[in-house]
This record gives structure tokens, C-alpha cells and sequence, in this order.
DNA sequence: TATGAATGAGGTTTCATTCAT
DNA sequence: GATGAATGAAACCTCATTCAT
């Protein structure tokens, strides 16, 4: 049997949808299984309760938006700190406004961290932690460690919660703004948006 | 009586605390009322059901946080727009590390946003619109209509962005930073570095 | 205060309403007083608890039905048989068609006999049997005890039957024949056709 | 396993019985769960809801009470009027003697009225009917249109009207006259007399 | 005489999990 | 490897009744 088509994974396909939409608490086993077109007994069969499920869920999206949308994955040759920020920020906007199974990692991460579940110390360790550092090292390297590590994390957060409030804004984008998603082309503008603005943040900082 | 011991009050009080930790869903009506000191069937007669205890910790949440720190809260005589983005920021700031009452806003808002009820479309018309136009205005006001309306809006959602990732990220900054909670001066350089940064982001956006 | 217009009047005005719509078990003591005007706990001050008050109800509606449409307010001077089963036809066809307060007894009746409370012994005994009794009478003195008492009784329940149906029946005629009530006229066609129909099933089984 | 014993099967039953004696707001699921021997679970797990249990025990029991007693069920060769009148009532008295399944159909008809469901609806249009026109058609033929339509209604009702108060009656028999049950000897004369009695009415009412 | 707050018992329903097959 | 019936705990809600005022 192929084995992208087994029971065990279409249940995997099928909670990543749920839970991204619903929550852990939310999703019931049964519909689950149902969508998945699997017994109700089959959560329980194949990954022993729905907790642990739900940590197959997360390894799985997270591969699937980290390969599909690396951080890194528009560096030029020789990149300088605006191309760093302007990588990572495209990156992430495309994640959240990806309508496949790229998308289900942001909305995952955003269920997740109102209710934080033991799966969150594993994400954050395996998954954002790297990212995290990937944006670190690169404004450390730019500020030339003349300012206090506090005003380095403070910048990270500044580019960081630019791009994550397109994530966990959304439900209020869409009352207070009105648009439910973006275009191709206003994702590269924001991107385009986060690493200028983020320059001039650093610049001023830095004086 | 005193008004502020009535069963009615301690239940919205009690139950501010419990759908600010576990949101909508999580939390249970017998736990709410044990917590009240109050009967299984309280909320029933004071509230009708659980939906509308809800509604009513939203109005208590928005109402304490929003006096107790308004986002105006620290204009000087003539505000420039750097006055504007630094109250606004220290506001927001000071209700997310909020211990009290007022902090329990936006605990609430951001277990709202991962599973909207009808309560959100209420909150942002109410409380969230008003507090982004505060803003709103005065950014558009000192790009002197210069800019395209979208380069207005990114710069707003750069502005706020930075802000609600210290509510959204709670969770994670515990995880991937160690820090759980900010001092009273740490607050103060967050919301100087947010508006110093975003005046050297605007500032290079116009150019 | 207009003794009519008292808490506990009301009540069991109210009440009435409520019980012959809704029977005893589905008409709540809250919806009553509501209905009433009244506080909550009226009913338990007032009657002790709802069955009392089910119990005065009872009454209430006997005494205004039974002198509003007496069986025998039809009678001429020297009536013959027809004229008793048409007495008492016309007078069961305009309490079960009666939109006012004498239309509540045959309603209550209808609730109360498929599910069988301590009140319908009493009504049984003060209310039917006299009922009963007058139209048996007549029966009997018709047939000249030529006939044993089986056949007498069969004959009433003849009688009886052809009118209740009017009673019990009324959702089913809603659905099978769509008629929700009928007219005066109508009301008067049914009695005559009553009398006539059951003088002629009597001269049958007479033979 | 036999099928007539799974746990459905036990449901059905045992609900049978609880709603044609208490009908469908007094009975509870719990009782009717342990009357079946089931868990408090059993009927949202095989019925969905409790409403639906209801309508799977309504025509459970009109397939019961339609084989074992259908209204042609007496009718010779060449049937005249009173043969079908006679087929009629026999059919209703017997069903609503039966003491075993078959009388639970009257039964729960008899709790229907007085508090209709949706059910009603369904069991007017696919039970009642189909009845009514058997004796509906019967008289109309015999009458040979000579009386207008309103007349053919009175008649039928006034034949319905004698079998079903042995019906709705039940309490109140029970009171007035002390019977409960009829013997087998009782209810074939009752069915006779039924027949003998309407037909004197009906050509009393030809003249 | 009357009230409004409060309560406890009990109702239906949901759901993750178990178990025999 | 997989299933469908079954279960127990617990959720929200209803409602007649009580009690202090």
C-alpha cells in the first residue's frame, strides 16, 4: 500500500486540518476519524490517545512548512542584515497565508499558545528556537556587539512580532481591517514592508 | 451589601481569572462557581448561561484595563508622533505584564483570537477599533498623506505587531528566552525602544 | 383590592392558561408567575407547591365551565330523550370550542387523562359522574329497562364518545382534516347531528 | 447474536413501554436505559438523541399494531357498510385492549395528543390516514352522494368518535365505572355494538 | 404579605477511551 | 491490523423549592 495512504497517515492529514482550525480541545476524536474515513477506535489504535496524535501532527506540519518555506530560503551571495530580515519575514508570511498544508504549522503554533500542551517545550526547542537564532546571528553580527544584549533581543522581538502579528492578528484583521487573506503580491510588499521598516528601526537604535 | 461582594460580582470576577487562563471552552461552569464560593447553578440564574458570564467578564475585563491604563495615558502637551507610538506602547505593555485586573484583558484577547465566539466581533468593534484609530490617525497625520493608504496600514501593523507579540509570545518568550515576566523598568525600555524603533522605521519608509 | 385582581388570583388565572396549553409536568412555576406578574416563589407562598396549585386550577375551570355551559341548559319543558343527548352534546361542543376561560376545563381534561394525576379522582367523582349520571338517567328511562345495563352503558359511551372526540381528538383533526375550529354554526350542526345520529343507533339496538 | 436482543433492540422496547405510560417529557433516558439493561450512554449512542429514540418507538410500535390488528382485518366477501364499520372498531377496540406490544401504539397516540411532537405529523400522514380513508370511503359509497360532505364527516367522526373514547377514556372509565380492561367477550360485543349503532344513526340521518 | 437570591437534585448530551471480536 | 459496540465521567442546563429579609 502506498504509504502516504495509510490509515494511520490520512489520520494524521486529517487532525492537522482539525486541530489547526479548532484547537486541541476543540477537535473531538470522532470527527477526526471521520474525516479521516477511519473506525472511531482508530486514533486510539494507532497512536494510543489523542494527546500523543497530537504530537504526530506537529512534527508533521512543521516539516512541511520548514521545507517548503525555509527562513533562509531567499538569501542572496553575500547577504547583509536587510536581506537576512527580508529572508525571514518572507518566509513567514508566506507560511501564514499559505492555504495548503504549509499554512497548518502558523495556525498549529497559534492554537497552541493560548494553551501552551507539553508539545509546546519540543516546538520551541526543535522548531523556533533555530529560527530564533538565525535572525539573532545575524543582527548581533550587524550591531557589531556595541549595544547591550537586551537591545539585541528587543530588535529581534520588533522584527519577530511584525511578522507573527499577521499570524496571531488574523481573526482581528478580519474585523477590524476587513481582508481575510493576502495576495501574492502584498505578501512580497510586507515582506518587502517588515525588512525596510525594521533597517530604519535598527538605524535609529543604533545612534 | 456591599455591591461588590454580590455573588453576581464574585462570579465575574472568579471567572475572569479562569477564562483568562484556559479560555472559552476549557473552562467549566463548576469550577468557576467553586472558585465564587457559589452554588453549580449561580451562573444559570445570574447569567442565563455560560455565554453570557462571558460577555459580561469581557465588558469588566475591558473596562478596568482600559481605565486603568488608556492608551493617551502618557501624551505630553503637544504630541509628536513619537508620543503618540510611546503611549500607546507603554499602555499595551502595562496591561500585558499587568499582574492585577488590568492584565487580564489581554489574556482574554488572546485566547479569543485562537477560537473566536460572537464576543470578538462585539470587542473589536467596542474596545479595538477606537484604540487602532488613536494610532491610526496619528501616523497618517505625520506621513502628511504623502504615502499610499497600504504604507499607512504596514506601518501601523509594524507599530502594533511589535506590541502584541510580548501578549501573543508569552508563552514562547518563556520557552525559548527563560523570561516569565518584565520588571516595572524593563516595561519602561520596551516602550521606549518600540517607539524609537518605529520612528526610525517611519522615517525610513518615507524616504 | 378587587378580590378578583389578588396575587393569588392571578396566579390561578394564569395558571389555567398555562396547564390546559402545556399540561402539568411541561408548565414551569417560573413561567406561571411570570405570566402571573408575580414573584417566583408566589406560587409556593400562595399554594405550597405546584400540585396545590394544579388543584385549584381544577376548580377554577370546573366552576366556570359548568355554569357557563350547563348540560342541561338546552332542556325545553318536557324533554324527550333526543332532547337530553342534545342538551348535553351542545353543551361539551361549546365548552371544547369556547376560546375563552370555559374552553380551559376540556383542555385540562385532555392533559390530565393521558397522564393521570390525584386530581382527576376528585374531578372524576364532583365533576363527570354527575354529568354521566344525567345523561344515563335519561338513557334508561328511554329504554324502559327492557334492555340489560351493559347495553345502557354501551349507548352512553356512544354518546359520550361522539362528543369527546371533538375533545381528544382535536390535533388529530388539525392534521388529518385542517380545520382548527369551527364556528358557531358549525358547532350547532355537530350537536343536532349528535342527537339524531345516536336517537337513531338507539332505535337499532333497541330492536 | 439474535437480533431481536441487541442492544438496540432492548432500547426500542423498553422505551416503548416507558413513553406509552408516561410519554415523551416524563420519561427519562436514564430509566429507559436501565429498563433496557443498557448504559446511561446507549440511546445518544445508537439513536443520537432522545427524540429520535421516540420516533423509531412510534413506528416500532405502528408496525406492530398494524400487523397484528389491521383495520380490513374482519371484512368478508362482499363487505356492505356495516361489515367495514364492523372491521373498524374491532381492529381499534383489540389493539387498544392488547396488553402486550400491540397496545402500545393506542397508548402512545393517547400522549401524543395532548402534547404533540413533530412526531404527530408524521404518524397523522402515514398511520391515521390511510385509516380514516378506509372508513371514509366505506360511507361514502353507502351514502351514494345524496349528503353533502359535511354530513360524511360528522358520521365518520361519530364512529371514530365511539372506538377512540375506549382510548382516551381510559383514565376516566377506569373512575366512573371501576373497569379497567375489557375480556375478549366484552370487546367483541362492544365492536358489534358499535357497527349496529352507527348504522341505525347513519340512515337515521339518510332521512 | 411578599420577595429575590440561592440551591440541589436530576435532566440530556458529549466524548475519549476500552474491549471483544 | 482494524472495528463497532459500549462505557463512565463530566459537561451544561432546568426547575421546584427554600430561606433570609
Amino acid at each position: 500500500m502506498n504509504e502516504s495512504h495509510t490509515t494511520k497517515n490520512r489520520l494524521i492529514q486529517a487532525a492537522s486540518v482539525i486541530f489547526a482550525e479548532k484547537g486541541y480541545r476543540e477537535a473531538t476524536v470522532a470527527e477526526i476519524c471521520e474525516a479521516a474515513g477511519a473506525n472511531i477506535a482508530a486514533v486510539n489504535y494507532h497512536f494510543g490517545d489523542k494527546e500523543s496524535l497530537y504530537d504526530a501532527v506537529w512534527h508533521h506540519a512543521f516539516e512541511i512548512t520548514a521545507s517548503e518555506y525555509p527562513v533562509d530560503g531567499s538569501l542572496p551571495e553575500h547577504p547583509a542584515l536587510e536581506d537576512y530580515i527580508h529572508s525571514y519575514a518572507r518566509a513567514i508570511m508566506n507560511r501564514i497565508f499559505s492555504e495548503g498544508p504549509a499554512g497548518l504549522f502558523p495556525k498549529l503554533l497559534h492554537q497552541e499558545m493560548s494553551n501552551p500542551t507539553l508539545a509546546l517545550d519540543q516546538i520551541a526547542e526543535e522548531a523556533l528556537k533555530p529560527q530564533s537564532r538565525f535572525l539573532g546571528e545575524a543582527v548581533r553580527a550587524a550591531l557589531e556587539q556595541k549595544v547591550p544584549e537586551e537591545t539585541i533581543r528587543m530588535c529581534m522581538h520588533s522584527i519577530i512580532g511584525q511578522c507573527a502579528f499577521y499570524n496571531f492578528g488574523r481573526a482581528l484583521r478580519e474585523r477590524v481591517i476587513g481582508k481575510k487573506t493576502l495576495s501574492k503580491d502584498e505578501i512580497e510588499r510586507v515582506a518587502r514592508h517588515i525588512a525596510t521598516f525594521s533597517m530604519g528601526g535598527i538605524k535609529e537604535i543604533q545612534q
